[in-house]
DNA sequence: TCACGTATGAAAGATATTTTCGGCTCGGTG
DNA sequence: CACCGAGCCGAAAATATCTTTCATACGTGA
């Protein structure tokens, strides 16, 4: 373990050449190189070069390797490293492979721009990723917990739950709904209008209905939603548009984030994807404040499920 | 050169196990160790929480060092490099030292918590917000491109497109087959599982069948999707266990992520994030290969739903 | 309880890294 | 111009690290 450390203090920099900076250096690896260059010896500098110009290339490469590569010898390759302040060449090629998953991490957020028609497919993955995680982040920040706090509260003393929503929101409806379900609420998802509105003229004073449209304007949620208000029941409105339609009627608005769409990418993708965080956060909401049952419920589903994996 | 790789090949989870991920991983190493932590025995779980629990720390030990710190042995430890997809541990070391950079170059992961009874709301929205952008990151970078880029190819020719999934896979499910419906395509969603096998049967080749199951190990949806094989479609699975019993049956696997789950924050919400990402950009990929067609579609079923909006 | 298959670690074997050591070049000097 | 010395350089030995093999222990189902 003791290591003869006599060749690199009789370095042409002196004692002090090899320990510029106590810690190795994390990411200022092409600016070493540079103070360094000119205490290098012409072998040493092809080395330098190598590993500046293409950290994540030169991470993939073995001693013998980067020394091939730069017509050197593993020797020369050892003491560069140590120049630049590592122990050894092991110790400079995990900095390298750190460097280089900057590099890349770095480039990353250049995805603005829309998905093309001739996109490859990685691109597709990592842009309608980050459009997402975007669209997550927007709905995150606007959402009123006040509101939510107050929908929350009605949804978990209801006597029942009637959602509405039609379409791709009619699925959001049915995810609000089965979970609901699951902690022993009585919910109902509906995205028949007329069945929705038979159902509606039920509903009365306690109980609650939430009505899911992205455009705020779908008469065929709103309907239904006007008539549970009419008789009584609490109203809560998860829309993109929180001046729609949809508002008159609603006790609680719940607004979801409107990212742009273009011709590949419809509205209806982020647009779900903001409604789905909103009715998370309204089930656990009403999860917390009914846990003493949820529990027990969750439990008890997730048992009866067991059953139907294979082994 | 040539390695004897006869050992990975004998590992449970069989031929398909080793190789989840082509390119090893850059990113997804939590989400990876998370994915396959089932499959893997207690010593290599343990050496996988060690690695995804202190990358840095980790990025610093020899694999004699890691074997000591987790109470193992060498040869485990390079066996569990081997599962998560890199060709030794030398390799996952170099990809270890890389996450690390990334993570200290992005902001601390400020809220690792889980969601608590008695959290405000406003904790929830962050929380869950944070949790389900996570899990987006999570999908994408353990995506595999090849995989969905024949999943995609398939699809975008197929005569027609069943998919099949049950519970909230099933609403998933109804996603896709809605947006492969608006671009003119032929598509079904079964959540019946008797309809659905019964439908099965009269698929052949150049039809695809498309399963959605978070745990792989659906019966009801495995079943079908067996049928939909053995009658000669071409098959992808969407599910996070990419080794789990719905892979046998299919020709393409598309690896959702697998978050930490709790009772509050049940399985299925990360699952159906991580499953819709995969969905959309399935469906992406397919409206480009399609475009001559798919854009007319899309316009055509947009101005159809016009006049169902109010003023 | 036994038999079987799997998981596991010790140690041998293969690679990669580090060190040693001697040749070589280059610039100065008699 | 020959000689000398300082320091650069790479081949190969020595060492550390990683990988593979193999025998044993363990758990599991019959």
């Amino acid at each position: 373990m003791t290591q003869d450390v006599k060749e690199i203090f009789a370095l042409p920099g002196g004692p002090q050449a090899g320990r510029a900076g106590a810690p190795p250096a994390p990411a200022a690896l092409a600016a070493k190189v540079r103070t360094l260059a000119p205490s290098m010896t012409r072998s040493m500098q092809r080395v330098a070069e190598a590993v500046a110009g293409d950290p994540a290339g030169c991470a993939a490469l073995t001693v013998t390797g980067l020394a091939e590569l730069t017509g050197t010898s593993e020797a020369t390759v050892v003491r560069t490293a140590r120049l630049l302040g590592y122990p050894g060449y092991r110790d400079l090629r995990l900095a390298l492979a750190g460097l280089a998953a900057q590099q890349q991490s770095g480039r990353a957020p250049a995805i603005t721009t829309d998905i093309a028609v001739d996109d490859p497919i990685a691109d597709v993955v990592a842009k309608l990723a980050y459009d997402e995680q975007q669209t997550l982040a927007d709905t995150a920040a606007g959402l009123d917990t006040v509101q939510l706090g107050a929908a929350v509260a009605a949804a978990a003393v209801a006597r029942r739950i009637d959602v509405y929503g039609v379409g791709a929101s009619g699925l959001v409806a049915q995810d609000l709904t089965q979970k609901l379900l699951r902690i022993g609420l009585i919910a109902q998802a509906h995205s028949d209008p007329h069945l929705a509105v038979t159902n509606a003229v039920q509903l009365r004073a306690g109980d609650v209905a939430i009505a899911i449209t992205h455009s705020g304007s779908t008469g065929d949620v709103i309907e239904p939603l006007r008539v549970a208000f009419e008789h009584g029941a609490t109203t809560v409105a998860i829309t993109g548009r929180p001046d729609g339609a949809v508002a008159q009627y609603a006790d609680h608005v719940l607004t979801t984030s409107t990212a742009r769409e273009s011709e590949l990418r419809p509205a209806a993708m982020s647009s779900r994807t903001s409604q789905l965080l909103v009715v998370d956060c309204l089930f656990v909401g009403v999860a917390q404040k009914t846990y003493e049952t949820a529990a027990p419920a969750l439990a008890a589903s997730y048992e009866a499920l067991a059953h139907r994996h294979r082994r």
